[in-house]
DNA sequence: ATGCCTTACGTTATACGTAATTATT
DNA sequence: AATAATTACGTATAACGTAAGGCAT
């Protein structure tokens, strides 16, 4: 029987011109290497090589062993990387939602329902979303809405509503009891955090003429919002996991935009083995 | 290093869907087939096997592990098949002609020049013979005429002359020193030989009402030929390979179609290896 | 009880490295 | 002298088969 190992060895072989040479990179001996070749033209039943006295070079048969023996360890290099990358994702569960508040209960959950599995959550937007649901990026996706689609499971969850935060001595915090538009807020600068998804794009369909002083670093922007007069904003969801500022007042959001419902999206085919996390979601209400 | 043994292994799992039955197909002990599988999957890293107490199947790394097997395999089988072709062709030299007499003596002279090479010769038509000499079929041909192509080395060589062949006691034997055209000849039964090729096709051009008794087998036909009163033919090749009959009156034919030169032709890039047969060719006369 | 898989253990076979040999530059 | 390939030989590693153990049908 051919071994790869002997493949290896012809290739290497060819590479470095010389025995000697080969045997050195592959980190083996000389005689050993030779004897790798005498045994592979002995399988194959076919000289591969000229020999002279102290000369050896690939004849025409070995030239064209050289040929398939790289093809031959490229598609076992090939099988090795594809069958590892399918093992990876067989043992992690990906998640990606459009608004973070989703990764903050499900990267929990998921490790406490698949414990060994390797859980990963990102944000992202809302075609490459779903484009990755169906390639196996994600396993679950959270979107604004019912995409409806036969191949997909969908389960509407929990709202997320959006909230003003400012100081209280700010012009707007008087309609906190009465609520406001954000389009009020229009050409105001405001304060954003940077992974919020699709809540920047309602922001910049209301308020078009506002600067977003975006902070990458979550540090940096609560030191902000509690430095400055700066309005900023806050959902249900992102008080009950990090709290509400105390010295903040929140201004309730009257547009229709500023709550969303998440929808948890898995593909059907996998959704018996999800059914333990999407039995554990909140409720519509 | 993953071998290919361990793939062979693998696919063989694969068919017989136990280890027990794979190894029995594998003329291996059954443990040892256990770790070879345990071995693939520490080389790959990856799980291709869900095990129970007692049993064993594959998951769906080890399914597409398969497959990738299945294909390495199939090209390492391909490798072996190409190089030994490549091999076998590089030990033979093959020649075609369009007609016998040329193989008569290419043989034998073939042999002493390359000793060690296998010679192998065939009659064929001549599109099949410029078919074959391109796609490396045959390394040398024999065509009545220059195909004057530059890829080709060409040598014009001896003359081969048609004579017809009839017992002293035929109408047309009186003709023997005149000479006679073949049209003459046309609708009488006559008897062939059936490996004569090109001759054939200028037989039936030129007594197209004819009959042709064609033999397969050559002591038949020179029974037939001895026994009977029916014309034949023969030539100044076949008499000097095989002897006149003394019983037969040779007629020499006046149709220029019935002598032609051999044109012994190989391509540029074998002429170098094939130059001391061409050397010994006889002259142009 | 039978079939199937795994682990343990002793053995064998195969592949290795070192050393020696021969030849070439 | 230095480089390169092969052959010879003793060794070590790795793959094997047998035997034993556990589990399921």
């Amino acid at each position: 029987m051919v071994e790869l190992t002997q493949l290896q060895h012809l290739a290497a072989f060819q590479k470095h011109g010389t025995l000697s040479q080969a045997a050195e990179a592959l980190h083996i001996s000389q005689p050993a290497l030779s004897r790798s070749m005498q045994k592979l033209e002995e399988e194959l039943q076919v000289p591969l090589f000229e020999r002279q006295k102290n000369k050896i070079r690939l004849n025409h048969n070995g030239q064209l062993a050289v040929e398939h023996a790289r093809r031959i360890l490229e598609s076992v290099q090939d099988m090795a990387e594809q069958v590892q990358a399918a093992d990876r994702r067989s043992r992690t569960i990906s998640l990606g939602s459009c608004v973070p508040a989703p990764t903050w209960a499900a990267g929990p959950a998921l490790s406490n329902l698949y414990p060994g599995m390797t859980i990963s959550s990102e944000i992202q937007d809302i075609p490459k979303l779903l484009e990755g649901l169906r390639s196996g990026l994600y396993q679950i996706i959270v979107l604004p809405y019912d995409p409806e689609d036969s191949e997909l499971y969908c389960q509407a969850a929990n709202r997320e509503t959006l909230y003003l935060t400012l100081p209280p001595s700010h012009p707007f915090a008087k309609k906190a009891d009465t609520g406001m538009y954000l389009e009020e807020l229009d050409g105001e600068t405001v304060l954003l955090y940077s992974t919020i998804g699709f809540w920047h794009s309602i922001h910049v369909k209301l308020m078009p003429h506002s600067r977003f002083l975006i902070q990458h670093d979550r540090a940096t922007f609560t030191e902000l919002v509690n430095t400055t007069m700066l309005p900023s904003f806050m959902t249900n969801e992102s008080i009950r996991y990090f709290g509400k500022k105390n010295d903040r007042v929140l201004v309730p959001l009257l547009n229709p935009e500023t709550t969303i419902r998440f929808h948890y999206i898995c593909k059907k085919s996998d959704y018996p083995r999800l059914k333990a996390f999407f039995e554990q979601l909140p409720g519509k209400e």
